[in-house]
DNA sequence: TGTACATCAGTGAACGCGCGTTCACTGATGTAC
DNA sequence: TGTACATCAGTGAACGCGCGTTCACTGATGTAC
């Protein structure tokens, strides 16, 4: 560990945003701030400027890594094989999966109101990170290709919002991975 | 108009409500604080205090109205007759039409931080807004009663989370409405 | 009908806080010659 | 191989801000007798 004190950092970039990423982990969006971030990288505030500009520039790479992530998810879900319907099952549970596992970094990914929106990185991130969904959309026989893709990120989504949000808890009882499973069950039968 | 200032406001609850309801549809949640509303209201600071407690009072009343005017929306939707198809299209476009029509409202809804989140009154609330949908998800007959609501809601929700977030825009081109309606048919049709 | 008094609903100043960003600066790096 | 110098990546203090809440208070209301 050379942890001597040097004046330039040597990786302050990516320091920054393992840092901002652990204090989404724990503070939630809603208390991400920027100084603390750079606190915890051990570094002045004024030092994010040079790497990214403003908050908004760290939380937009954070959540460009965010939808690279949950592509790579569903691109695993989806190697597993089998029929649509498992790689839709798969695909859904790891969707959900993947927002109960980093809420807030799902949250920060579709709250446009601390991003860059227009960041074409960002766009295209979050457009390739759907593509699974799409591509499996278009195996479905009762549904347009286009409103099956909708329909089943719709539903995935919210159903995914809905749970982080609490508002299962009470029908959920204590195993929610559980009820999660069985209500994709169900989705799944639908669409197909 | 009977302006004079007077010492006791005569209904500062109410006041203190809507000024808090019209600062929440300008600023956005983000933007809402306590302090704004009160300005609004033309009083004091500390003056809600009496009336709600701290911040969260206020927002968590707000929130229980949100419910209700919701609910309505979702009898009313009902209130207009024809078959399972017809009211579950009905309910869903009421449900992301509130969504869309009161974004900020919405918003607060569902997002706990700034609720209390184990007020009875809320938990009722916003159990009695779905129950139209519950109602109607016992006809439908190729889904067990308590996951058709489940995935209907989650649908439904979804789709006005992803419109409200943006992620849209770019599919719907200038007719979001006529997209919206689309959609919904075709979810619909996914669920009867 | 009048009055004392408790209670209630406000005021406005202040507390303590931490934020994002700017500013003038400095130490380190790397490149041209 | 050595050196001048531009550029870069940091520092740390400061600015300006507005927040939620507390505090000691006061004006108004309504009730008991």
């Amino acid at each position: 560990m050379d942890s001597e004190r040097r004046y330039h950092h040597g990786d302050l970039r990516e320091a920054l945003l393992k840092a901002s990423e652990e204090l989404l982990e724990v503070r939630g969006l809603d208390g991400f701030t920027l100084r603390e971030a750079a606190r915890r990288a051990g570094v002045s505030p004024a030092a994010p400027k040079h790497h990214f500009g403003d908050v908004k520039g760290v939380l937009t790479e954070i959540a460009i890594g965010g939808f690279d992530r949950l592509a790579a998810g569903l691109e695993e879900a989806d190697r597993q094989g089998g029929g649509t319907s498992d790689r839709l099952h798969r695909q859904g549970l790891a969707y959900i999966g993947f927002a109960m596992a980093h809420p807030a970094r799902f949250d920060l990914m579709f709250r446009r109101s601390r991003l860059n929106p227009g960041d074409s990185r960002l766009l295209a991130a979050a457009a390739s990170a759907i593509a699974p969904l799409q591509r499996l959309a278009s195996g479905l026989p009762r549904l347009k290709e286009a409103d099956g893709a909708l329909l089943i990120w719709s539903t995935v989504h919210g159903f995914a919002r809905l749970a982080l949000d609490g508002q299962f808890d009470r029908l959920a009882g204590d195993d929610l991975p559980a009820f999660i499973e069985a209500r994709m069950k169900s989705a799944v039968a639908s669409w197909e």
